[in-house]
Parts: C-alpha cells; structure tokens; sequence
DNA sequence: TGAAACACTGAACGGTGTTCATCGTAATGA
DNA sequence: TCATTACGATGAACACCGTTCAGTGTTTCA
C-alpha cells in the first residue's frame, strides 16, 4: 500500500528528473542531434535506463512537446474575451504565432515531422487546442461577427494561414524575409479580414487604420 | 583529350544510374529511411563508392529534389499568361500546392527539414522561382491589378498561404480536413482576393458566387 | 613496357535506437 | 531473522547509420 505508492512516487519522481534534463538538451541540440545516448551520459545512466521509464525516443519528446503545448493552451485561453471575439482571435493568431518562432524545435517535432506511431499515441495536444479554435470561430458566425460558413472549413483555414507563417519562418532562417514582424500581421489580418461579414465598411473601428 | 571527355562522360552515366536508383528509393522510403547503404546495395555497389560521385547524402538527395523543383518551374512557368495575370497567379498557386502534396517527400526535403551546410550548397531552385513570383507581383501592381504595396512582402505572403496548406496536409495527413480541395481553394482565392484594388465589387464575376 | 592515374573495395570509426540476460539490492512473507 | 521474491540498473550486444581511407586491381599514357 504506502510502498506501493511510495514506488509509484519514485518512479514519477526519476522519470520528470529525465524529462528534466532532456528538455535541456532538447532545446539545446534540437531534435535530430538528441540522442538517447547523450540524454543518459547527462542524466547519469546508461541508455537502456531510459527504456525503463519511456517506451522509446518518440514517446519521451512528445512528453515534452506536450508539456509545452499545454503552456500555450494555457496562454492562448488567456486571450480569450468574450466581450470582443474578433480581438480574441487576432490575439490567438498572434500568439501562435510567436509561440512557434520561440520554440522553434517544439513547432518543428509536433508540426513539421514525419509522425510515427508514438508520436500519435501520446495525447495530441494539438486537436484539443483545434477543437478550442473552432467552437470561437463557431461562436463567431453565430453572432455575425464573421460570415457564416463551415466552422471546420474557417478554423482550419486560420490555422493553416498560423502555420504557414510559423513553419516558413522556421524552416527557412536565413531567406532575406521583407520584414518579418510585417508579413506575420498581414497574412494574420489578412485571413480574418477575408471571413468578415460583407466588408463595405468594417464594422469595430475604434483601431489603427490607416496606410 | 578524347579520353578525357569518354572519362567525364562515363562518370556522369555512372552518378545518373546513381540517382536513378536513388529517386526510386527516395520515393518509396521518403528522407529518413532513405540511406546511402541501402542505395550503395540496390545499385550493387558498396556504399564507399557513392562517395566517389556525391560528396555526401544530403548533397545527393539535393540533386534528386533539385530535379524534381525544376520540373516545377517548367509547370508554373507554362501556367504564365502575360494577358491574364491575375489568372496567371491563380494558376501557380493551385499548380505549387498540387506539387507539393503529390510530391510530398520531395516538398518535406526542401521546405520542412531542418536545412544542413550541405543542402544550402546545393544550388537553390526555390528562390529562383520565388523572384519569378515576385516579379509577376509587381508587374500585376504596376498594371493596377493588385494594390500597390511592397512587392516582396506582397510575395512572400503568397508563398506563405500556399506553403501553409501544403506542409500542413503533408504534416498531418491523418487530420479531419473539413474538405481538402475547398480548403485550398478557399485559402489561395482568399490571399489574393486580399490583394485586390479595393474591392468594392469584383472586377470578374462569371464564377459560382453563392451561399 | 613501366609508371602513373584512378575507380573501386573492404574494413574500420564513431555514432544511432533498442533489447535483454544478468546482477545486486530492497521489500516481503515465514 | 532468514529465505525468497521482485525489481531497478547494468553492460554487452544487435542491427543499423554516414563517412573515411589504405590498399588493390585495372586502365591510360609516355
């Protein structure tokens, strides 16, 4: 019983002692030079330790990768204000987007990899905060904030345009981008701008409009 | 002299049965199975040899991707109609993504892998076609078919919305896409209706315009 | 014909992820 | 208290990987 549990603490304990120091060297290395290996040297083991605590090299980053994701989750409902969604979703955008130029190598795993089974297994993150995204876009439509449609058609659309940006950006540093801060806002506002309700004249104009 | 040209010549057979055997296994195996004993093994050789003819695997495998990108530029390049541009740029756009995602080990190496000294060295195709793009961008404001604005930046937001879909269907091709082909058609009209001289009304209206 | 050039080989180096028999220790039941 | 069981950790091994290099056999040239 209290052994039991005291086992079961131990375990926990060890194995975030591991996810401790491989995020370490997983935003250190990135994910190609990481290595189980290293990982192990670090820790203070030897490889095979490691197998006693995560199924495989998969398994373990996407416990990091899902950790970090939650701390976005977290941060993106922070924007949420449901007096004003339209200014919730520019905010969301925004800070996707920044979330993935600052953790360039947990975008690049849950985003720009060939997945393999464990990294399927491990809880996706990723649908939950999509799921999230959608019912706003929902919510949107049903208050003529933006013009009615397919919700998973517009969500989707949005997040590819996040994306988009995130991913060229961080695949590709060393491209002479026109300025980076600019395009972000344009293809972000941009996509919104194209799903409002019949734009003869924006409707909130409290804003920086000007050329 | 003679013997010096049958020397070239027969080397450069020699590296072109190389990749033929590579594209063959490129494609089946996609880059991270893809390996230089494999292919030293399928072309009956011993993977010393391929050294002979590629300084390394990544300058290889830039060689089979260079090939494939310069096939695209032939495609885009046919879709050019110096009447019609705004037609011309629809065109290259559904044409890029098209690509992409019937080619998409080819599209994950050059666009979504992390870049090594190697694939940089490797002459690069994609910024070719991209100042083929942009000087379309700015030849369509100059006519006054799209809002004056930067042309780069106006480019660079193009590649990015077309990108976007792309990688994103590559990346993730067990997600519940609403529907793909709405979902590119909606993204790549959406970006360059955004672009428009103020769009009062649209200047063609011959298409299937309803709820 | 002898020498130089060179394509090619096989073996090796230093890495990788992962598995597994074995060993020592700690918990358990008698 | 002692014997037994359970189990975490180990080190060696497996099957790969990209890459290098001393040597070998053949071809080319003077």
């Amino acid at each position: 019983m209290t052994s039991e549990t005291r086992k079961a603490r131990k375990k926990q304990q060890q194995s975030e002692e591991i996810l401790a120091a491989a995020r370490d060297l997983f935003i250190r290395e990135g994910y190609f030079r990481f290595s189980m290996r290293k990982l192990a040297r670090e820790v203070g083991c030897v490889p095979g330790t490691l197998y006693l605590y995560f199924k495989d090299k998969d398994t373990l980053v996407s416990r990091l990768i899902e950790e970090s994701f939650e701390h976005l989750m977290v941060d993106l409902e922070a924007q949420a204000d449901p007096d004003d969604l339209l200014r919730t979703l520019d905010r969301i955008t925004h800070a996707y987007v920044e979330f993935g130029l600052a953790n360039p190598e947990h975008y690049r795993f849950a985003f720009m990899l060939e997945r393999t089974p464990s990294m399927d297994e491990a809880r996706p993150v990723p649908h939950r905060s999509y799921g999230w995204m959608r019912d706003i876009v929902a919510e949107c439509m049903e208050r003529g904030l933006l013009r009615a449609a397919d919700p998973d058609l517009v969500a989707q659309g949005i997040w590819v345009a996040m994306h988009g940006v995130t991913s060229a950006m961080i695949t590709m540093p060393k491209f002479p981008w026109a300025d980076r801060q600019e395009l972000i806002d344009r293809v972000l506002d941009g996509t919104i701008q194209d799903l409002l309700p019949d734009s003869d004249m924006d409707p909130e104009q409290d804003g920086d409009t000007n050329a």
